[in-house]
DNA sequence: TTCGTTGCAAACATTTTGCAGTTTC
DNA sequence: GAAACTGCAAAATGTTTGCAACGAA
């Protein structure tokens, strides 16, 4: 093709996905939402470009949950909720990041502080009703 | 033997290294440790008593480094420091966990907030060192 | 005897990697 | 042709599990 585009097509799809999404999702998410779009995707290719971008500080991990590595395609610090239940990870947008704490943390370990990650584990909402639901039942 | 001891012994090591350490140790670290003072410990020991102490509450598991977890028998809450580059793990003793923000989380997430991690990451003094001499050499 | 704990090795799941084939320039 | 990207499958890694043996009560 005339531009780049087909070259870096599933590279841009990854990246895309990342950013579009709030799902936080795993290689396996990335691979399973765009494979019906892009039928010739593979999953090792999935894992080669998170590992690009995430090294280049275009996406962020945010830990595993479950056993299996989560990414954020919003590197703008922000706060996150992990579910026990069915392990969804949702940001708590209106909630700040105390931001003056990394300058703490800085002196206070001696070395260079880079990123800071503030998570909440917990049962969201729905995990909630079940668990209590199955009590009483 | 009269009492326990013998029956426990190696579970007990497991707890009370966890809480006498700092070093935040993986599975394979309590393993190395404890191997020289009770030769006949296997590494699958090691797994199963700290998955089962992780599900009872008395150690945590402070999420993935390097791509294998990482302990802690301190389950007050406290503040991490992972440093990127020897992947040491550090508490943060002098700063204080932001405990109002838990009470937020919770009505913002709508479920209900069991744990809190805060995590900050970059370089430790050492990696900072090494890395800036690499720089000018 | 009954129950819980363990060593060992096999099984498992996730992630990484080698290599050949393709595309872009 | 050189360099970059990819599919595929094999390999590597960290973790879990089945089972038989052992120890405690």
């Amino acid at each position: 093709m005339a531009n780049g585009t087909k070259h870096f097509r599933k590279r841009d799809a990854i990246l895309s996905y990342l950013r579009e999404t709030d799902l936080h999702p795993s290689a396996e998410m990335v691979y399973a939402e765009l494979k019906p779009r892009i039928p010739d995707l593979s999953l090792g290719t999935v894992y080669r470009n998170l590992a690009m971008f995430r090294n280049q500080g275009q996406i962020i991990s945010i830990g595993t949950v479950g056993g299996v590595e989560r990414f954020d395609g919003n590197i703008h610090p922000h706060i996150h909720f992990v579910c026990n239940g069915c392990l969804s990870v949702t940001d708590l947008m209106s909630l700040q990041m105390p931001e003056e704490m990394a300058k703490a943390a800085q002196s206070c370990s001696g070395g260079r502080v880079d990123m800071c990650h503030l998570t909440f584990h917990g049962l969201c909402s729905n995990c909630l009703l079940l668990e209590k639901g199955g009590e009483t039942a």
